[in-house]
This record gives structure tokens, C-alpha cells and sequence, in this order.
DNA sequence: TGACATTAGTTAGCCAGCTAACAATTTAAT
DNA sequence: ATTAAATTGTTAGCTGGCTAACTAATGTCA
């Protein structure tokens, strides 16, 4: 999905220091492996998926569903909660209902609404799926240590607080 | 580009460790977190560029031909230095060369290449670009710790490296 | 030298996001 | 009560990645 596999060695970063003073190069070093990194996992997570038919927008999908006790969401809800547009959704809703995964139900309160639910066969799947991807997690991080993991996780809280309202 | 906006809470990990045991919470709270922040910057990143008639594709191209002390090169060492695939390559310098930003010029040594090169409005572009670029990476990351940076970006070039033949 | 493999760039067509516009329905305001 | 505004899901069409298949040129080795 993205971007720039040779990241910039020092050189480089002097070079452009030279050209553009604003250049903060830690700062800028870390941003660029941000996006590095999370591309490189999004690319290994999609490999995972591959073989189960899905991508890893599908697969969301499924979990968002899951996590809900009922087992039934409505589509915009869906799409607010993975961070995609209604539209987007809808392309989800009808590949994993074509493999059905999950079925949509009319809804009675509100005549505009559909509900979406997770079939026998959507849980089935996840059920495959889940327990080999919480072990790729692992595997990825083994190297990791745990006190590592912890802090890493709260300044990435951090940041994304401070990138609320900006994009 | 990604994936889930709302992380699971950590009543939805009890739930899911209750039905899949493999989880390792911490790890996967990291994982999700940082396909997360990749995913916010990169949003961040393009919104930032678009105002110039750019995406972090084309761009990077940009920045890529700017290293070169030559300002030429073969479309395939770009490809392979931007880690996209030839084909992908062709279309960006395409737009690039439409919008006048590059230039593709014949090769002597090998007749099956070519080379490219910034145009002089290419320069000019990134010069528009960059000293804004840096200044919006600082800002992001202003409230974390110089320290921090530097701690956090090691441990990902470590990550890195365990990820190297994964994907 | 000649056959075969490899490499460079391109083309064509797939896929999963996106925006914009729409009809149907519900909600709010006067 | 009626009109205006907002919301729901969908459709249509754009974009920038991708893979697979192609042509042209180059390298390799019997």
C-alpha cells in the first residue's frame, strides 16, 4: 500500500537539511518509519488473509460484528466504527454477503435501515482465521520486550490524541 | 487507507481471549495501534500534498529523482528503491511527465531503458513542498520527548528487521 | 553463432478505497 | 401539519495500487 522502502540514510537527510532547514531529522526519521512499519504490517496481514478469500477491510467487518453481542449492526454504524465511508460498506456488505458470510435483515424501526448479522459460516470463518493471526502477532513482536511493547503502546496513544482533528 | 478506527477496549480483548486464547493482548494492542498511526499519517500526508496536485506516490518519486546528485535514473531502480512494482511505476511517472514535473529521456548504453529526470518545475515543486512537509512533521510529533523519538524509532528499525522476509 | 533465459518498460484489466449524487425515509421547525 | 433538513443505503465513476502478459533488447552458454 505504501511508501518508500529505502528510507533516507544520513547523507541523505544531511543533503536535504541543506536544501530545507525546517528539516527535523529525528523527528522526521520516525514518521517516516511510522508509516514504513505500518505498511510492512498491512502487507504481511493482507498475505495472512489471502488464503481465507479475504482482505483484511472484509475481515474488520466480521470482527466489528462479532465484538456485538447480538450479532447485529446496522451498515453506517459499521462504517463509523472501521473508519470507512457508507459507501465503502456497501461494497463489503455485498462481497461478504455473496460468500455468505453475513446476511442483511430488513430492519422494522427504520424503513431506510438494513441489519446486518454474522452467519454460521461468517463465525466458522473466524474461527479458522483468528487463532493463526493472534499468533502471527506474537511472532512478529517476539523479539519485543514486553515493558517495550507497554510503553511503546502509550505513546502511540499519546500521539494519536494529538492527531485527533487534524486529518 | 485502514483499518478499524475504534481499537477494541479492553473489555472487548477479555471478550476475544475468551473465545481465542492464542491472543496476546499487549502485542496486539501494539499491532493494531501502530497499522493505525500508519494509517492516520499517511491520511495526514496526502491531505497535505493534494493542494499542490500530488499524492505520496508521485510524490515520492519526486523526492527520490532529488537525491540523485545526477537527477537521472532508470525507472526500475526507482520502483525498487520506492517499493512499487514496475508497472506502478510507469503510471506515476506518466502523471508526473503530464504534469510536466519529469522527464523521460532515452538511454545510449541499453536500449530497452530509459532515464528520468526532474524537470526544472519538478525542483520548483519540491521547493514548494518540502519546508511546509518538515514543519508539519514537527508539529506532529511536538509533544513527544527528543529522547522518546529516538528510543522509539530504534526499537522499529529493530521491528524491521524481524519483519524482513516475512512480507 | 544461435537458442534460451532474463530484464526493461508498457499495456490491460482487477480491486478496494474514495467522492458525488440520488431516492427513500425520518426528524425538526414553524 | 407541512415544509425543510438530515440520515440511510445505494449507485456511478475516479484513483492508485496490484498481477499477468506482452514486446523489445540484452546476456549467457553450448
Amino acid at each position: 500500500m505504501f511508501l518508500l522502502k529505502d528510507l533516507p540514510t544520513s547523507e541523505t537527510f544531511k543533503k536535504f537539511k541543506a536544501d530545507y532547514p525546517d528539516l527535523d531529522i529525528p523527528r522526521t526519521a520516525l514518521f517516516l518509519r511510522l508509516l514504513r512499519v505500518g505498511s510492512d504490517l498491512m502487507t504481511i496481514l493482507d498475505a495472512y488473509l489471502r488464503p481465507f478469500g479475504l482482505t483484511h477491510g472484509r475481515w474488520i467487518t466480521l470482527i466489528l460484528l462479532h465484538r456485538e453481542d447480538t450479532h447485529r449492526v446496522v451498515p453506517s454504524v459499521l462504517a463509523n466504527k472501521q473508519g470507512v465511508k457508507r459507501a465503502t460498506m456497501t461494497n463489503l456488505l455485498d462481497r461478504l454477503e455473496r460468500d455468505a458470510l453475513v446476511r442483511r435483515v430488513a430492519c422494522n424501526q427504520d424503513g431506510r435501515s438494513v441489519q446486518v448479522e454474522l452467519t454460521k459460516a461468517g463465525k466458522q470463518k473466524l474461527d479458522e482465521i483468528m487463532p493463526g493471526y493472534y499468533r502471527m502477532v506474537k511472532g512478529l513482536f517476539r523479539e519485543i520486550e514486553s515493558t517495550t511493547i507497554k510503553e511503546m503502546t502509550q505513546v502511540l496513544d499519546e500521539l494519536r490524541r494529538g492527531l485527533k482533528g487534524i486529518e
